[in-house]
DNA sequence: TCAAAAGTGTTTTAAATACACCCATGT
DNA sequence: ACATGGGTGTATTTAAAACACTTTTGA
């Protein structure tokens, strides 16, 4: 009788942030990633991720991989795709269902760095092992692909924001240039946000207003992170 | 040493086509649906799928449920969702993956119907097993958000059809009137779509120009299948 | 000749975009 | 005073939607 290996199944997480570039002020997407200590494919870059354990909801998987090589809690967590192509691994076949998640990185920022866990820009990465840059590439589409019909920008700012704040969150993942004027009605006309009575000074410059997400916002985004 | 059984991975599908409903003349949702056979959950009705083969593909496993299930091939197949919540199957931790198809009714239409194998319309659906209810609800949002922004209607006429049988797809799924004009206008400017010299007769009325589907659009189905 | 769908034209409505200009603060 | 981003007003462009009307066939 002939068995073969069973499928192997596995639940990676793309992990996004915004963060200063190395250029100009402006904040662009970064991400972590972590050094494969073992073969296959020792040495090169890879997800956080891990097998899937099975008491764990696949989401509660992704969070515990997401605060393992982050220290953080995500804001947001969505499933991405599942990859399982025969080829993907070599020797074994791994089908790995991939979460993307996003971080405030005001937070912790610099908390966890190891030799083996380090942040990189979106758009300059090292050789990913496997195919996790394509699953990256995936991830990126739908990032941005989102922020356009959704109010996805929420996982980014914290509580109290400015619009300012706000715009430069789609400017940085959207990379192009929005007409503050024209945010601002947009945003204000969504119906998402709440101005309140606080400024935020200390620009040289007039006082920003400070605005909160309502709740109809809040419950869309993780309603959205379903469909 | 304590080792919890292992992970089950399987791989289903749900089927959509276009059926005259019982009423009118318009046609409605439609997708087919297997009798479990043994337990648990004997004799409720599910989706087509089964266990996944090491040697398979991930689409490979959905397409032969489907042909296996209604004799036909897909005209559009995309990944939908890992659905892979703990209590989703008592007893054991069952992870499936979702698959979402496309069939042209026309081709076969009755041909595989068994005692175990029914076609029931979308909105009118018996009890189904584990959580197949709510994978079914979340199918047809993506069905009829996807039609909305993508040229999905490609996947259930022919090759040669008028644009009112086009209109007629987005009318059904959608389920909602739309204006013949308006209608005409959007398709021809999207450029997915190109008049050939031929018309159809054969109605009481003045015939209509057949339409085929440019490279652009069959391109744009299968693109978009993946993202 | 009449019904019915094919197809064209035009008006209305709404939204996105562009851009001029005033406001309030830190330096 | 003046540079800078905050914030308002308005014109332009584009697309969606509504709807009147003409065309061509089968019966």
């Amino acid at each position: 009788m002939i068995t073969s290996a069973p499928i192997e199944l596995a639940v990676s997480t793309v992990i996004f942030a915004l963060r200063p570039g190395d250029d100009s002020g402006r904040r662009t997407v970064w991400l972590p990633l972590v050094r494969r200590i073992r073969e296959p494919q020792q040495g090169k870059w890879a997800l956080p991720g891990g097998p899937l354990e099975p008491a764990q909801e696949l989401s509660e998987s992704a969070a515990f991989t997401l605060n393992e090589t982050t220290g953080l809690s995500p804001s947001y967590l969505e499933q991405l795709y599942a990859f399982g192509n025969v080829g993907r691994s070599p020797g074994n076949r791994v089908v790995s269902i991939i979460y993307w998640a996003l971080v405030r990185e005001e937070e912790a920022a610099e908390a966890v760095v190891t030799e083996n866990v380090r942040w990189f820009p979106a758009d300059d990465l090292p050789e990913l092992a496997f195919d996790h840059a394509e699953i990256v590439e995936y991830a990126l589409g739908r990032l941005r692909g989102k922020l356009e019909y959704s109010n996805l920008g929420h996982a980014f700012v914290g509580e109290l924001f400015t619009l300012s704040a706000l715009r430069e969150v789609y400017e940085a993942v959207l990379d192009k240039r929005i007409d503050p004027a024209n945010f601002r009605r947009q945003v204000e006309t969504s119906g998402l946000v709440r101005a309140t009575e606080q400024v935020q000074t200390g620009g040289r410059h007039r006082p920003a207003r400070l605005y909160r997400f309502t709740a109809a916002a809040t419950q869309l985004a993780s309603q959205s992170a379903s469909i």
